[in-house]
Formats: C-alpha cells, sequence, structure tokens
DNA sequence: CTGTATCCCATACGATACTG
DNA sequence: CAGTATCGTATGGGATACAG
C-alpha cells in the first residue's frame, strides 16, 4: 500500500501548491483583477466617484444582482472599496473606492491602454489560429469599459 | 405559451451579454491575464528569452503537463508566444514571446509593482474582514514571480 | 520529450424567487 | 432598495494514464 491515499496526495499537493501561490503577489492581484466584473466596477466608481448598489446596476449592463453583490463583497473585503450604509427608510447603501482602491486605478489604465492598442491583434491572432482549424470570422474592435 | 423557452431567452440573454463584453478589450484583457499561469508563463519567457515545454515545466512549480500546455497554447493562439518545433529524435519544442507578447511586459512590470507595494495591504484588509467573521490568521507576504 | 485522452472537482457566473 | 437562497451551467484546473 502506498504512504498517502490519493486524496491526501492531492490535499498535500494542494497545500504545496498554495504555499508556491502564496508567495506570488502578481498572481494573486490577477486572481483579483481576473474577476469577470472587476474592472469594470472599479472603473465606474473611480468615474463617479460614490454609487448606489441600483446605480452600479444600471452602470454595469449585464451583471445580476447577485454577482453585482458579490463582486462588491470580494472588493470590499480586499480593501479595494468602502461600503456605507445609511439606515434610511429603504436602506441605502453607497460604495465608493478606498484610497487603496484608488492606488490601482492607474494599473487598470496602463492596462486599458495596452489592451484598446493591441486586443485587436490579439483578436487577429485568434482568428488567424483558428481559421487554420476551421472558419470562423472575427467581430469588430470597441473602446474599452465603454 | 412565451415567445421564448427558457432555454432560449438564456441562449439570447447570453449573445446580449457577449457581444457587450466583446465591447471591452480591457475585460477581454483581464480575461486572459486572469488565467492562473499567464503572467508567470509570460515572466519566465521574458526572462530566458527562449524555453523548451521540459524547461517551463521546472521553472513553474505546481503546474501540469495538460495544463501547461493548454496555457501555452492559448497564449499561442493569443499572438503572445511563438511556438517552434524541431523535427528531431525526441522532438523538440520551443516557446518564445512574439513581439507582441513583449509589448505587454511592461503591463506586466506594472501589474507587479504594484502587487509587491500594496498586496499586503489587500492581505491584511483581508485578515481585518474575516476576523470580523471568525478567527483566521494571515500569511506572510513575499516577491512576486520569484 | 511533448502532447493527448479521460475523469473529476472547485468555482465563477447566471436565473429565479424571495426577505427586511 | 439591497440582499439572500437555491439551483443550474460552464469552465479552469488537476491526476492519471497513455501515445507519437
Amino acid at each position: 500500500m502506498p504512504t498517502m491515499t490519493a486524496e491526501q496526495r492531492r490535499a498535500w499537493a494542494k497545500a504545496e501548491f498554495d504555499a508556491y501561490m502564496e508567495t506570488c503577489p502578481t498572481s494573486r492581484l490577477m486572481a483579483v483583477l481576473g474577476n469577470k466584473w472587476t474592472t469594470m466596477l472599479l472603473t465606474r466608481l473611480a468615474e463617479n466617484g460614490t454609487m448606489r448598489h441600483a446605480r452600479l446596476a444600471r452602470a454595469v449592463p449585464g451583471i445580476s444582482a447577485k454577482v453585482l453583490t458579490q463582486s462588491l463583497r470580494a472588493l470590499e473585503r480586499d480593501g479595494l472599496v468602502a461600503r456605507h450604509v445609511t439606515a434610511s427608510v429603504p436602506v441605502q447603501v453607497d460604495y465608493t473606492l478606498t484610497v487603496l482602491g484608488e492606488s490601482l486605478m492607474p494599473v487598470v489604465a496602463t492596462v486599458r491602454q495596452w489592451a484598446d492598442r493591441h486586443m485587436p491583434d490579439v483578436e487577429a491572432a485568434r482568428g488567424a489560429y483558428d481559421a487554420a482549424r476551421a472558419g470562423d470570422p472575427v467581430p469588430a474592435p470597441a473602446r474599452s469599459l465603454g
């Protein structure tokens, strides 16, 4: 018999992996920014200063209420967004970028600049790559976070 | 009966969503960089110029052969990495950053700088947030992409 | 050496319905 | 208005085994 069950080995390997990943701030930050709505939400908040839940929902088409809340909670937990509750008749909840969150915006801007300049190249590369296997057209480019 | 089945509505909604997301290069770029191994692989290639599959596997602890290939394929499809096959006895496959891939590295560097400076703050915020619900210690910080 | 096939799990995301 | 609960799906990632 082996010294570990498959499950034990899995757990050990995962722990080892996590330990390594723990050592990489960049990967961890990318995991945050890589969430579908993160850059969009941060950008909207940076533009408007303070926004309520409903306004954010309107400002970000396609997001569901659940995921909006979930995303904002994650950003709050990360210290990027501050949540302020006003106990009025229907409660009012305001979201604002923290100082930490604001400090991240130049990074997002840098990412956006590259994206606006070069994502068409990426799309073209994808089109070319896929064309070498089937026949699929490529959609038109557009501005970021419009 | 309704004009659409639930599945049709789902498909339509997804199409609408995709159409919107299609318009956001930043989100699309973040989706690429947000993949677990993307920044790590790009960084290793930027450091070493050209690397073989096995060397990359050694340079990136924790990644499985399957996911390494999968990740490299995605980067190749995106035009960020070039794959060159040398038909020797055991085939030799080399991976290199393309010009497009190299142009992305300053962006990654910007992200890394912020991460090295501020991820400890994020970790601290997480610790504080979680401490308000249970009792969980926070691990120590470390340098990026070491 | 490089890559594929298979199976499995965790999680992000989304639809819907419901509460204070 | 803001948020939660529940359910379902899609996908990324990983283990293992195998092939060119």
